[in-house]
DNA sequence: CTTTTTGTCTAGACACTGTTTAGATTGCGT
DNA sequence: ACGCAATCTAAACAGTGTCTAGACAAAAAG
């Protein structure tokens, strides 16, 4: 498909078309179906080939999940226009939970802490990025200072901002919220509504309605 | 260590040895570390052996991902003695979390869905006991009908009391809780405290104080 | 007590994997 | 134009999970 052609000794890009072949690999059948010489053989070059543009197979797989987190981050950028509270913080959350259930690959090697290079510096910049708008939302909200550049003194309910999210993408792509459903497997559009009265319950929009509060709260 | 020791041909009871094998190397070098020919060779059997009797790789960490659901049921079940609403539900989302930064290797192997057989009967009927507490406890805390054992009709707000626990825990082994904080590594008891002040964010005790519901709640 | 049958395990091979080494080939700066 | 540095190849190494044949032992059947 995207098999980049060799026309000397030389590829003349190969850094990047051994990233997009990963990407392809990884999109395709997983982060467990990929395999370095996979992404060697799809870009036309020598399973030793990599080693020098990467130096590892994490050294590649660094740069997707960088990747990874800026296509992540683009996509929460926008989430969160013209909203705010709750509402904010409840649409970025699906947007990630989607993220996630659409790109069950990426999303898995994002967590792969074996597999990539996490003190990278480029990595860990992106994942601050990608963050920031949660971030914000979680700030705007409970009025909070604004986070600092480089996640110091990250107060615990800007962490609560980003729990739900991860515990929901994750559930998603583990196939838990499907598996826990009797239909057994569940619809894309039906998991969206459970993920919004899920979120319904944890960030209620203003004072929850009476059958919530029924008890205590 | 355990490295059961052959007095004939057959093992006797290779079948457990092999499981025992498994969990210390998952413990002592994690998920990444783990090779079914290690723990072959901890038994002091052949590479072949195993597959004898659990068909493949899957099948025996299948079994080590029951016995680990077993054993966060166990620490589950007593955590909400006593207690009641959401500092039931704070008690058993603390456990839960401390039992995955404790027991990393376990946990992650929980959650890598192409190492286990998902689908295996026993497996899931031990997830479904190990989260129970954690259900009971949502149900308790917001009259909810007790869930029924199959997962059935899977409430939303279950789900909700569930999702914290998963992130945080996913968080923290990810050593993502640690990474943004200034100090890089973060002490177990440092973390706990995170924990705890995340989930008063999420689940407060009571009408919440004055400077959370600040702009709007 | 023998014989058969059944369940266990070994030995060896197969097709892979990521990484290393030494060497061939090329483009670039001087 | 030449030398140097960068880039890629080819072959090998130590592993991996799994498959096939056959060796061995224990239990069941006669």
């Amino acid at each position: 498909m995207t098999k980049t052609k060799r026309d000397s000794y030389h590829h003349g890009d190969l850094r990047s078309a051994l990233i997009s072949a990963a990407e392809e690999i990884i999109a395709a059948e997983g982060v467990e179906g990929f395999t370095l010489r996979k992404a060697a053989r799809k870009a036309g070059v020598s399973p030793g080939a990599p080693t020098h543009h990467f130096g590892s197979m994490a050294g590649l797989l660094t740069q997707v999940a960088r990747r990874s987190y800026e296509a992540l981050g683009k996509q929460l950028a926008g989430a969160a226009e013209g909203l705010e509270g709750n509402a904010a913080l409840r649409a970025l959350t699906a947007v990630y939970v989607r993220f996630a259930r659409d790109n069950t690959g990426r999303f898995r090697l994002m967590g792969r802490t074996d597999l990539i290079e996490l003190e990278d510096d480029d990595l860990r910049a992106a994942v601050y990025r990608a963050m920031r708008p949660l971030a914000a939302a979680a700030a705007g909200t409970r009025g909070l200072g604004v986070p600092t550049p480089e996640f110091e003194r990250l107060d615990p309910r800007l962490i609560a901002a980003i729990v739900p999210a991860h515990g929901l993408a994750h559930l998603a792509t583990e196939g838990r919220l499907a598996a826990t459903m009797r239909s057994g497997e569940v619809g894309a559009q039906a998991q969206d509504t459970l993920v919004d009265e899920v979120l319904r319950a944890l960030w209620p929009l203003s004072k929850p309605p009476k059958p919530i509060a029924a008890t205590q709260y």
